[in-house]
DNA sequence: CTGGACTTTCCTGGTT
DNA sequence: GAACCAGGAAAGTCCA
């Protein structure tokens, strides 16, 4: 009982057989997954409001998460020093959404489950836990006020500059001819 | 200081 | 009825 559900563990073992992260989270401590769940700075009001509930999941759960994250992120952290180089400086820290959406799909330590691929060839991807990628969001911009209702307005203006395109799927979107960086053959 | 790009906020109305 | 989707409108934030 209390085990991980299979999604979960799926999700979290394909972070060992990961082949691209050169450069997301582990180069950037402001924003890894150790800093956004066990400082409490970063999320004031989030804790008491919903507290870890986003991960609708059990303590159990959000512990074993927590360690396994722990141990990666610190493992890897060791040999990060070579994959951050040249011009790599966006990842996690990019200050356009549609950046910190796609840097997030690519980096499954920080997704956690919130987004997932729908089409990984078509750029087509599904937000699974809404209100949890709006609270990312509002992290990334000091925003507490942040919802999935407005953070889906600014993707919906995506539309109008070929950065995502329409998908007649609720919670679901498609990279469109003007975004870059998510074709897995160009990484 | 100014203009533009990119949201953020709010809203009305329609859909699942 | 809740959670989404569509966009218009207007205000806010950055940055060149």
């Amino acid at each position: 009982m209390l085990s991980l559900s299979h999604s979960k563990r799926v999700m979290l073992d394909s972070v060992t057989h990961s082949t691209f992260l050169p450069n997301t989270s582990f180069c950037d401590p402001l924003m890894s997954w150790t800093d956004l769940f066990s400082n409490e700075e970063y999320y004031p009001a989030f804790e008491h409001q919903t507290g870890y509930s986003f991960f609708n999941d059990t303590e159990e759960t959000k512990a074993a998460i927590k360690d396994y994250a722990d141990s990666n992120c610190l493992k890897t952290s060791g040999t990060k020093s070579q994959d951050c180089h040249s011009h790599s400086r966006t990842s996690l820290q990019s200050s356009h959404l549609w950046e910190f959406v796609r840097d997030l799909l690519l980096s499954p330590e920080e997704n956690c489950g919130i987004l997932e691929w729908e089409d990984r060839e078509q750029g087509i991807f599904r937000v699974v836990k809404s209100e949890a990628l709006a609270k990312m969001w509002g992290q990334r911009k000091k925003n507490d006020r942040m919802t999935y209702e407005k953070l889906s307005r600014a993707l919906r203006y995506y539309y109008k500059t070929g950065i995502l395109e329409r998908v007649d799927r609720r919670l679901v979107y498609k990279f469109g001819k003007n975004a870059h960086g998510w074709q897995e053959d160009k990484l």
